[in-house]
DNA sequence: ACTCATTCTCAGCGTTCTCTCAGGTCATGG
DNA sequence: CCATGACCTGAGAGAACGCTGAGAATGAGT
């Protein structure tokens, strides 16, 4: 019944020459339920494309021969309908990128969250008109609580509660496992920077950020179930 | 019950160099019904993969050649879609633990207890699509009594009773075992840490401790027999 | 440059859990 | 019916776990 996904796959093709990369995301992303592809140079991209013809690229921006957006460009040409998620360094380059970034496409810098990844890409799908755009759809709900996907704006009993990114990152995570537990590492894994290397206790501290504004209502939802994780849930729950 | 019946039987890949380790393992999964075969190196790991074809691999991140990482992804480059249940050391894992629950993947810490090592390995099988998803698949009953995976929960005639980490083992050892009789040396190996130096009267003491949680309703589920050990079973079924 | 929001670490604190022990109860065989 | 061993359970020490406030470090916006 928790499916979030998929009678028709979609197919995502994801473009980088660091391996290590490269699987994190095609892991995480077939997870969710997209048909994956790879490529480590551009050249090698286009090839792919042409025979897997995906609804989006993953396509980092730094590639061993041809820019990321040569082919970004070349992928167009083809005429075909594609989306975008332009991946790049933390660098000076990031003003660049948002530049050149039209149309219904998009970027992120390295290093993000596996979260983000997915949400980003998700709209980016619903944006290019490869998914119906449902308004429903961009609305997770539990309870009282609704997490709005198209403004970030995250509501409980109807009134608006200012979340910080991270916060918002991890509402959005315990939402979409909504009623099962999740441990503090797979939060770690899916919420927080890929690279992170901090304690899991961070996760203890803005569960404790979320509870003081979610939780401030009556009946709290955030639940911890010791030594496992957290769970988001109604007390009503038989 | 007599016959090693292996109508959904389940191929695991076991990798550890220690073979008291991977000795423990495998005969405690293949006794739960799964085929299993073992590795001692990653080499190894790779090549019997190849031919074994398993449905999940439980890894050692440590090993004697290749770091447990690089199987993994070796094993994913194959394009199988593979489940990885990763062992760690408890000591040295300070900046190796992150991105170990991407893709539905999972580790664990040693020492562990074999009881949560194959609840966890079948949580992976179903997350990764190789059991179908049924929710009645997450939870195990008997009579009144229903002890659910994914939320963690056990419920007696409706009504929700709290679980300490080891309350919670014992209870869904007990279950998975309904109506047998089970040793308190038994339960002690399964339930408890491998490396529990400590006394078999432990059980007794957590047993106590159920039975004033669920035998509180009638009838009674929790029976001892004298001299072997503990059984599960309704009054009726005498 | 300054301010403010945010992220993250850390340590203190209270709670819960684990495990041991000891005295009591119960079943069984003699 | 008693003796014996097996089992039950309450009490409590110590450890593990999780929550939270304080504050340093970082980064964004003005």
């Amino acid at each position: 019944m928790a499916t979030t996904e998929s009678k028709t796959s979609h197919r995502i093709l994801v473009v980088d020459d660091e391996s290590s990369i490269s699987d994190l995301i095609s892991t995480s992303l077939r997870f969710v339920g997209f048909d994956v592809r790879t490529a480590a140079t551009g050249s090698e991209a286009l090839t792919v494309a042409e025979e897997f013809k995906p609804h989006a690229v993953v396509l980092d921006v730094m590639l061993p021969d041809l820019d990321g957006f040569e082919v970004c460009r070349q992928l167009r040409n083809e005429g075909l309908n594609i989306g975008v998620l332009f991946l790049t360094a933390k660098d000076g380059m990031e003003d660049k990128v948002a530049g050149l970034t039209i149309g219904g496409d998009d970027y992120m810098t390295k290093p993000f969250s596996l979260e983000e990844l997915v949400a980003r890409l998700r709209a980016l799908l619903r944006r290019i008109g490869v998914v119906e755009i449902d308004t429903d759809d961009e609305k997770i709900r539990f309870a009282d609580l609704e997490l709005n996907e198209a403004t970030h704006e995250v509501h409980r009993a109807g009134q608006l509660l200012e979340m910080s990114p991270t916060e918002f990152q991890l509402i959005r995570y315990l939402l979409t496992n909504a009623d099962r537990v999740v441990s503090k590492s797979q939060i770690l894994d899916h919420v927080w920077q890929y690279d992170f290397r901090g304690d899991a206790g961070i996760v203890e501290t803005y569960i404790s950020y979320l509870r003081k504004k979610i939780d401030l209502f009556d009946p709290p939802l955030i639940h911890t179930v010791r030594g496992v994780g957290y769970r988001l849930r109604l007390p009503a729950a038989k």
